[in-house]
DNA sequence: TATTATTGTTTAATATATTAAACGTATTAA
DNA sequence: TTAATACGTTTAATATATTAAACAATAATA
């Protein structure tokens, strides 16, 4: 049985299922189980073991992490003027941020300003994340790991950010960049 | 027993595990599942049914999204000159994507230009991702469904991307906007 | 009507996961 | 050394998931 109802795991298959025009027997015959496990999984009246699943998302196919991160409905605000971003700075660094909202999204996107001599500090690993960004205007030290570099207008970085990571402005301009992180670290 | 073992399930528990220093034992009385239970799985003897792998992630915590969507290793490049990010464009709309790679990330960045008159054309829904972006320079049509606005420097946007969408350079001048997407759209 | 598919559901038999307790090993303290 | 503690592992008993086959309901066809 379940405790996974919570989760609806039932509802998430069938729902993925139908969008995919797909019997519970025909895509028990691709992924490899019975129609039978696909109807009592469905119903949350077992609780199916992560390598059947994978069997199962096989078949339609979904990965299995996009199966845990399908989100139940669509946004509803995609428009946002240059006075509506959430201003998130504190006077030598600013952050802008796309969306008012800090839950509910998967991607963080970052206007940010760095003041001459501003920093970072140091900062230690979040969980599971990627960042990235491209500077648009003045110079910005960055420090990833024990990899250290100045960048300036169309530099761009990467990285998993579990590694420690520090930004610095170290000219006499201000300096100016986009950042994408996933998922948001803040 | 296991056929997930190819997902690695009982390595990602383990090294997830141990990043949190937590033992065996410990999680589990967190997780109100038994050491055993731990132990079997970590070895891949095992593949847990949905609902106790919960259980044991809501131990570390760590969500069952982020449990499989979790990285095997750590990147390398993490600088890329301006001259470095791949070139997709094709004259009128140019994309620079940041690392010159298009496999193997979870987030895309793109320093997107786009030719006054230019058009990208009706896109429509792929996989389950979200996407946002701010104008740096010049003015930028954005259609969202069934919404559309002109958006301007500083202006943003950012909506799930299984809704159809389209970009325009409506205006004389060059557009310049940085944007993300999660997963990557190609 | 009846017939033939096709759908999702249910149930007893079987396979597998989970538990509870014991085991072996390593480390620390006396 | 001995005792005590903590670690991951193993095993028989138990709980649960999965199968195979029958069941019931709906729709399409003759």
């Amino acid at each position: 049985m379940s405790n996974s109802a919570d989760f609806n795991v039932g509802a998430r298959l069938s729902a993925v299922r139908k969008m995919n025009h797909l019997s519970q027997r025909e895509l028990a015959k691709r992924a490899g189980v019975t129609n039978g496990t696909i109807s009592l999984i469905e119903q949350n009246r077992v609780s199916p073991s992560v390598s059947s699943l994978r069997k199962v998302l096989k078949g339609i196919p979904i990965s299995i992490s996009d199966f845990f991160s399908l989100e139940e409905a669509p946004r509803q605000q995609v428009f946002f003027g240059a006075n509506e971003l959430l201003e998130i700075g504190d006077g030598r660094i600013s952050y802008r941020q796309v969306r008012r909202d800090l839950i509910g999204r998967t991607l963080q996107i970052l206007h940010e300003r760095y003041a001459p001599g501003s920093d970072t500090g140091r900062a230690m690993l979040r969980h599971q994340s990627e960042e990235g960004g491209i500077v648009i205007r003045g110079k910005l030290e960055v420090t990833i790991g024990d990899q250290r570099r100045v960048l300036g207008p169309g530099d761009a970085y990467y990285f998993d950010s579990r590694l420690p990571h520090r930004f610095r402005n170290i000219g006499e301009e201000e300096c100016e960049l986009v950042s994408a992180c996933t998922p948001p670290s803040f």
